[in-house]
DNA sequence: AACTATTTATAAGA
DNA sequence: TTCTTATAAATAGTT
């Protein structure tokens, strides 16, 4: 600012750095009292120089903590306030969504209808209508679903049975087996042997992953019971 | 700083002040950021006006925050830097204090004479030849002293002695008094009745009294006894 | 640290 | 608040 005008940008020469640090510096704090004096303000300026020297000035009528201390519970109270108008904004507009869904709902079950013009009504019923459409469609697809894990739901009992006469045509022949006593007929699919659950167990454990295989792949909503 | 000077005191005029103190707010402000760019500082800003309103500025480079965590862990360390310092400056006067007084009892005794000049040791010769004299007139002062509160002691117990025999007598002369089966003599000193230790109490409470105020107003160190 | 030519800040007025 | 401008103050470069 004198003996010729400088850009407003780092100096790189530390020696020249740092005689202006400390000239205005200076400067800077002169000013600060002339405003805390002329002005009846606080003023606090902390300042640390590019080789990490740190120098304060403060307003004779104040402690630098005391004036941080005010500054943190202002902010703090204006961030408060701040958050507290967001919330409010945010549940004035949460009601505005919430009423106009309550509308539409009405109007989709045909009451408050008063305030529809001609067109919109008719944008109503065309809406509704596809709506309508649209549901069919699913209660169609939805009955093919059931349908069709009824269908595998058989499959899968066939299946269980025939392993299960298969287990007991191999126990007949093994000399060795644990039921030994009766020669009696055990062909029956309803009638289990004694030792038979822990077999059951092994055989049905495949048929569960089948089941949950449908649940998340498949596109059926409709409840699946396992057998077990 | 135009148009005529001013003094750097107190703006009276609300109007002024406020104007003033935005203008010159602006000016700090500006100066804080050109000191931030052109010397890579950190600098923060934080000012109330005379109306409360607060303002800051804060380099780019960092928070407010930050900077005065930073400035206060600076002072903090200062802080007890300087208390460290002082605290060993104590101690090493407190123990230079300690010697030296170790070793004026030394001499004092008579020891360590060795590094004493002849007018040293002529001062000190004197010094505790007067303390000798010192010395000699508390002993007599005190066995003054004694000998005073012994004879007090004689006088108070003489005393008790009367107001017994008067009690005694009282009693004697008092039909519905309790002590009625024995006429013998009671004037011994040496021994008390069964009844006795209650009356005693009772006039023993004034001569303690009398007691602690030689304690507290007195000139007298010795130790006193209670009779009691 | 002092000097000084210049730039910058700003007091008062509009 | 903002603009203007005469003037005070700050300061960049130099010694």
């Amino acid at each position: 600012m004198a003996r010729g005008k400088i850009q407003i940008k780092k100096i790189e020469n530390q020696t020249n750095r740092q005689v202006t640090y400390s000239k205005r510096r200076n400067g800077l704090f002169k000013k600060a009292n002339e405003l805390t004096v002329l002005c009846d303000a606080k003023v606090s300026i902390v300042m640390i120089s590019s080789t990490g020297k740190l120098h304060e000035f403060i307003s004779p009528s104040i402690t630098t903590k005391q004036l941080f201390d005010l500054y943190q519970k202002t902010i703090g109270v204006d961030i408060w306030t701040t958050h507290y108008e967001k919330m409010q904004e945010q549940l004035r507009k949460l009601k505005d969504v919430n009423r106009n869904l309550r509308k539409e709902i009405r109007q989709r079950m045909g009451e408050s209808l008063n305030d529809l013009n001609y067109e919109q009504l008719e944008e109503l019923m065309e809406n509704v209508d596809n709506s309508l459409k649209l549901i069919r469609e699913r209660k169609f697809k939805v009955i093919g679903n059931q349908i069709e894990t009824y269908r595998k739901k058989v499959r899968n009992v066939e299946e269980i049975n025939r392993n299960l006469l298969l287990e007991f045509d191999a126990r007949q022949e093994d000399p060795y087996g644990g039921l030994v006593e009766h020669d009696g007929d055990y062909n029956s699919v309803l009638g289990f042997p004694t030792g038979g659950p822990r077999i059951l167990d092994l055989r049905l454990q495949p048929n569960n992953n089948y089941h949950n295989h449908l649940h998340s792949g498949g596109g059926s909503d409709i409840t699946t019971f396992a057998l077990g």
